[in-house]
DNA sequence: ATATTGATTGTCAATAGCGACAGTTTATTG
DNA sequence: CAATAAACTGTCGCTATTGACAATCAATAT
């Protein structure tokens, strides 16, 4: 009344990561499905087995995507320190973690480009970065109660504007000193809500 | 000595457009030529008739969005006004032209994921990109001599952030003001030029 | 040990997309 | 009215990709 012990989650989760990184590389249709199985190191039929259909495989990493920038989010926001929390938060998102990389950006950008034909897509979209944007936007009154509630939300628009073009143009291999702007900038936004009316 | 005449210029640009706009939707797998050729209103025999190879197409549209940019950006600097040319070209960047589509930004967007496998394509995609922001950065100092290399850089790299963020997510159709938000950090930093060290 | 469940593999038919060729029409020149 | 050059059309074979099924292996509980 039992059987082999099941790694559906680890294969899931195996198998999403080489998606998500084949999908940045070559587009949402430019993946064949050889192309992840090499990556996930496993071979065709498997990741079938385990994700099902093409359709299947491609509404699978909407969801993740989606939810995954949510979860990251929160944990991010949950992670802050108490003291300077927004500056805090310029530092992680700028950061040079060679271990995150920015395929899941891409990955976002891929389904963004794809949202122009499906209409629960592009809501989906939309929702997930407005929610991001809304997040950066508690941040930063946390740490600025007195701001206007407009100029806070300028601010966490240009800091997301500024996040998401620095990933989704990694791939170009910006010249040094790049990213450093970028934050330089993220920064500055945040000192212009000190003063701002 | 003389047959029908040519209206190959013309119907090249009609195909690069369809190219394009296939491109932006579609991704650069994602267009098939029957899709480009329905989009163009012709047949799939006449567009390889015409812009030859699928590989050929993909080298054509390289050209066409690379050089297409630098063009764009030289007239669009030539057409601004003596008189606070940097308050004009944020004015223009960020304007709602119903006529001019975003299309061109999201073929620029498809071309830069496969950037990480071409190496050539990537330095291409990179010099186009580091051009516009320097020509921006040539308006912005020229409208304020007084400022600092390294905030005029900045400023201008905020405000090309800002523009490919917009083009970029136009199909997530986003909700009133979002553009405007955008427009208005862009002009805060060109204020922020004037007092600068 | 055996049954049971699920991972893993092998393989084949169907389809979509591409490339290329040959042939037809159209407009211009002499 | 030829003759020519180029746009335009129809169609065929090839390859890559996918979808689906059947079969085998592995591990656990009874």
């Amino acid at each position: 009344m039992a059987g082999r012990p099941s790694n559906r989650d680890e294969r899931y989760a195996q198998v999403m990561q080489a998606l998500v990184r084949c999908v940045a590389r070559f587009g949402l249709e430019g993946a064949s499905l050889t192309q992840i199985a090499a990556e996930a190191g496993l071979t065709r039929p498997l990741i079938r087995h385990h994700l099902g259909n093409r359709e299947d495989m491609i509404a699978a990493l909407q969801d993740h995507v989606l939810h995954s920038f949510a979860e990251q989010t929160e944990a991010l926001i949950a992670a802050l320190p108490g003291d300077a929390p927004a500056a805090a938060l310029v530092e992680y998102l700028f950061a040079d973690t060679t271990g995150s990389s920015p395929d899941m950006v891409l990955a976002f950008a891929a389904l963004t480009a794809r949202a122009a034909e499906d209409a629960d897509l592009r809501t989906a979209c939309r929702e997930s970065l407005l929610g991001f944007e809304a997040a950066i936007a508690r941040v930063l009154r946390q740490d600025n109660p007195q701001a206007d509630d407009h100029a806070v939300n300028a601010a966490a628009h240009g800091i997301v504007a500024l996040y998401l073009n620095v990933a989704s143009l990694a791939p170009l291999d910006m010249p040094q000193g790049w990213t450093q702007t970028a934050q330089t900038i993220a920064h500055k936004l945040l000192e212009g809500l000190d003063g701002g009316s």
